[in-house]
DNA sequence: ACCTGAACACCGTTCAAGT
DNA sequence: ACCTGAACACCGTTCAAGT
């Protein structure tokens, strides 16, 4: 990584802290100027408009995101006492969190918001949940043979009870016993 | 409703215009007050600040959703064919939609986005959930056993399916298909 | 190629003043 | 009780200028 590059990553990772601490509506490019030692004009020539610096960051979070993912998922797999049930069981109380606790869920629903104003924020969102199915579709036909069915099913789940998981007349226990119910159904 | 009510009201429903059109990041409290012919003091004297206005919004959002959800499952069930699995499929169908086609859901996001800097906001997002629950766990009770672990199920799955449901495996109509199988499967 | 500072139009909020 | 206009600190963006 060359010194601009490297410049260029600090900016962006400077971002996502403002990002999450202070939200999308209180980010300003004075702020992460500021945050980043640079002077205004100077972060405006790296990252011409806000708009520009919002994608960068969106993408270069969700390369945080897959690595973070793939480094989870590995040290799981590796687990002594690994069988199928267990990782499901394990699998499913990692991704079912309340989005209110969970950095990652806080910066995920500020990168929604503004992808809804922002047709190329949008297709960036878009092609990350497409790889994020990849993956986990991939993952999960070592185990399982209808990675598919259970992929469509889970993730669209996860991400929805990460918005109201909270507020749901069952408890969190019983839904991962409903749902490792119903992918073994799915499985038979 | 008097007319202080109705001026109220009418800020609310100008608010809801305004976010629906130029996202939440857009919104300001002098483009609202221009739209509502008002001067930008005057609106302030209405709601004194725009963390008020926008709590105030949403919560008169989320009473016009009730509206029309109530609205829309008394039309399903006078339907002349009505039988159970046709009430689910075309329930199903109603709930799985893309959010960024529907206007309902863009509005869900930037409230979303709002409400992780908001307490208050937060809350009234949370309440708003809970009673969703509670009137689509009474409709349910209405045909099926496990009206509970159903709705447990399909709302946050459909809120899921709302921000990725493009980008799965599977298309809308398979996955209409494996919740229905799933489902009958719960009540058996 | 990299960096600066001033200027512009816009924003939320406050406040003293009117009816 | 309802409404006004000026003032303040902050914002994103533009631009002419430096090294």
């Amino acid at each position: 990584m060359d010194k601009k590059e490297e410049r260029l990553s600090h900016i962006l990772a400077v971002t996502i802290e403002v990002l999450g601490k202070e939200g999308a509506d209180q980010l300003s490019m004075r702020k992460v100027a500021k945050a980043a030692n640079l002077s205004l004009s100077n972060l405006q020539y790296y990252y011409k408009d806000k708009e520009i610096l919002l994608i960068a960051t969106a993408q270069y979070y969700f390369q945080r995101c897959k690595q973070e993912f793939t480094q989870t998922i590995n040290l799981l797999k590796e687990k002594h006492n690994f069988t199928v049930p267990i990782f499901l069981e394990t699998v499913l109380d990692l991704w079912l969190v309340n989005g209110k606790e969970n950095s990652q869920n806080i910066m995920f629903r500020e990168i929604w918001a503004l992808s809804s104003r922002n047709k190329e924020l949008e297709i960036a969102v878009e092609t990350y949940y497409k790889n994020y199915c990849i993956w986990t579709v991939e993952l999960f036909a070592s185990f399982f043979k209808q990675p598919e069915r259970l992929i469509s099913l889970l993730i669209p789940y996860a991400e929805g009870y990460a918005i109201m998981g909270t507020v749901l007349p069952l408890d969190k226990k019983k839904i991962i016993g409903m749902l490792m119910d119903l992918i073994e159904h799915i499985e038979s």
